[in-house]
DNA sequence: CCATTGGCGGTACGATCGTATTGCATCAGT
DNA sequence: ACTGATGCAATACGATCGTACCGCCAATGG
């Protein structure tokens, strides 16, 4: 057998160099012989690892959703209880727009991109009803207000946190503003929790 | 002077075949042949009318703007009241996600242009905050609660009512699922507005 | 020591894109 | 009726893209 490498971390580590030039250059910038000198590797490297462009493009798909997912479970690494986990997971996905906008512009192109492609727009659906399903469980975990229904509630908080991400990544407001945004959303549904203004750290909203 | 003919009704003719194509195939399959394909004119008449491949897609980009804006005006025509006007804005936009998936899917196609092409960045940052400030209007005249901002509640609805546009367009949630959980949010943030399920004949809500 | 197998770079080619250019029909003004 | 500007179509061309293909290098097993 000859040298052996890790085919997958290879997959992976050119993956996310179209992620980089789909965020820096948008979806148009992202062509073969573009990723292979992104990756610093030859072009027919990437044939090597991928079938073809369409199969490089899912590939970076699946990379983003592991990224922002790794992103938002180190976010709530340190968080204790439901409603502090909550919180944490919001803060996350907000952040996206700040700290992390390589994949959530990634994820904006890939969204048009999951109209010609039923196998990404699946992806698509897959990770946002299984983040709707753990965001309710939370919900219901956190002593919600009466009048609050978990399934309903869920869908909006995603939807804000989602709809703010992409507020703080236009620059129409900065992340504190989102937030405070958050919280006081938060507070609202969620009588009795974080009734403090935040837990003593919140992870990465400084900067 | 030779046949006269509407110029920027071409113009938006040809951006709106542009639109489509970026929505059905996303922002790759918007070419110069494509779209004259699409509109049923001759790749030189493209030509004629656009001075290049990014004149194009800025037009496109502000057709797109109008298109949205028109709908949103539509939907406020007969709304009686600051606080029946908001929701009705809301609705709208999250309406987008059934009713023009067409804009909103070339919207996200161009968030990742407007990385780019900083012509189209300003675009959207003049929109997001007009938007912005016509929302905060409105909450600050609709008679909010006590512990309410206008402008943090603005970003707060403008914010929702993006991201519950996106999950209609996923398939993640219908449209009155929606509707009931923005008319929620209003019925929290204006004691006293629209304390009943909604206005009469809420514009396009059934279908 | 050598054959084999997989990692890897380089080149070649057909297709397609954006753009420049050319040609023709049509209508206003003299 | 002649002219010239304009609407519009068609063609041509250079660049670039995706992909196929070929060749070299390294490492392993016999």
């Amino acid at each position: 057998m000859p040298k052996q490498v890790d085919h997958a971390a290879r997959r992976e580590e050119i993956a996310q160099a179209a992620l980089r030039l789909c965020a820096r250059d948008g979806l148009a910038g992202v062509t073969i012989g573009q990723v292979a000198q992104e990756a610093g590797v030859s072009k027919g490297l990437v044939q090597h690892y991928f079938a073809g462009k369409a199969d490089l493009l899912r590939a970076s798909a699946q990379v983003l959703r592991g990224e922002i997912e790794r992103q938002v479970r180190d976010a709530v690494r340190d968080a204790r209880g439901p409603a502090e986990t909550l919180r944490c997971v919001l803060l996350a996905i907000v952040e996206l727009g700040a700290t992390a906008v390589v994949p959530l512009l990634a994820g904006h192109a890939f969204v048009s991109m999951a109209v010609a492609d039923p196998e990404i727009r699946a992806l698509y659906r897959a990770g946002g009803d299984g983040v709707h399903r753990e965001i309710a469980a939370l919900v219901a975990a956190s002593g919600p207000a009466g009048d609050v229904d978990p399934g309903a509630e869920a869908h909006a908080l995603l939807g804000l946190a989602r709809g703010l991400a992409d507020g703080v990544l236009l620059g129409e407001l900065g992340v504190d503003d989102a937030t405070a945004i958050v919280d006081h959303h938060l507070r609202r549904i969620l009588p009795g929790a974080l009734t403090r203004s935040g837990d003593p750290s919140p992870p990465g909203v400084s900067g």
